[in-house]
DNA sequence: CGCCAGAGTCTACAGGCGTAGATTTCCTAC
DNA sequence: GTAGGAAATCTACGCCTGTAGACTCTGGCG
């Protein structure tokens, strides 16, 4: 890897070595996780050394923030587009059902969320992009009453069938047949965000 | 056996030790999961030290199935007894609002797995038991078709609450009022464990 | 052509991790 | 009352972690 001579491409460009570093270290967090992930490692997978690392970002906690920042700012699925219209349920069933086949790109910013989810600090972290970027968005495009709840909730059903099919990998659910979980998460994501369905219980 | 002096209490006895150690496993393993867990840690919430710990269990992989194994065998909700009669729907959200409001202990295997889920090792852990403990028994008691399925969705959208409403926590989902939350998910489960309302959509 | 800011690396530290082997301490049964 | 053996501890090893400070190299500018 070291050939110091005859200049390898990117040899001495900050902007796309910090580039680098940030999409090493997103990778490293979405498979590791925030303590599993180490900065020697991300370094490496950025072709630099571990303290390059805290010199453009300062420490790995605000790298981290970095990272989370940007995966959230990035979305999805879930997008105040797909909220209205007819079909609500099915069409985000199936695209979820997709995505969370493969651990598609999409929801990498969960599955760093999630993987990360031991650390106090990193989910700390991860409530504030989540709330910012995603909760915020869902709520203004819902809406009927508990717009906020309503979206936690099909947060949750997300992070949840996320867990369990991707990262737990709970036979029932990785070796289903696609139309088996669409018929399945159809209605739920259709009875959270049809407004109708919706009244106060006060 | 009896006390036999004073209090010293449990001094040199190894069934009790071995419960200690296990207890304070379960504690450490839901708090940190399983990478954040350290023996010296769990030894001495045991009052013992790091060695006796890897004695009497082998490994801390080992000390982690075991603990994950009586965590699961423990249920909790989604009982069979549960998941029959009306208002299923209503009668699960009720427990589970109230239950991941102060995380309490039904759900604790539930917390050492997602909270141990970044690791590989310790997800195949989980998945086997939750799938020997849990699923397996809410399937036999599901009627109708795709049971499995509808388990394993189930158990998705509790993991998901868990991990949004007491590991992230949410604001919308953690200062939201009991009643809003259960208006909002018994219908869910109300759908999942309805018979009737799945019907093969091949 | 020389130089210098800044990109990048090297060495090192202080601490934590899981665990292996030898050693000590105490309960119990004869 | 004493020997046996299990219960528990001590010391230590090798590895990995995040990061601090001093260092070297180089590309672009005057």
């Amino acid at each position: 890897m070291g050939t110091r001579k005859s200049a390898p491409a990117r040899q001495r460009n900050a902007v796309a070595t910090r580039a680098a570093i940030l999409s090493s270290a997103r990778l490293a967090f979405a498979r590791a996780g925030y303590d599993g992930a180490g900065v020697r490692e991300i370094a490496a997978g950025a072709g630099v050394t571990a303290m390059l690392v805290n010199r453009y970002f300062g420490s790995k906690e605000t790298l981290f923030a970095e990272v989370v920042a940007a995966s959230m700012a990035t979305p999805s699925i879930l997008v105040p587009e797909v909220l209205n219209g007819s079909n609500v349920g099915e069409r985000i069933a199936t695209v979820l059902v997709a995505i969370t086949r493969t651990g598609d790109d999409p929801l990498e910013g969960f599955q760093i969320m999630l993987r990360s989810a031991s650390s106090a600090r990193a989910s700390e972290i991860a409530r504030a992009q989540i709330q910012k970027h995603h909760l915020a968005k869902m709520t203004a495009a819902l809406e009927g009453a508990f717009a906020p709840e309503r979206a936690a909730v099909a947060l949750a059903v997300v992070a949840g069938l996320q867990v369990m099919r991707q990262m737990i990998a709970l036979t029932a659910l990785a070796d289903a047949r696609p139309e088996v979980l669409i018929a399945i998460l159809a209605p739920i994501f259709q009875q959270l965000f049809e407004n109708e369905n919706l009244r106060a219980r006060k």
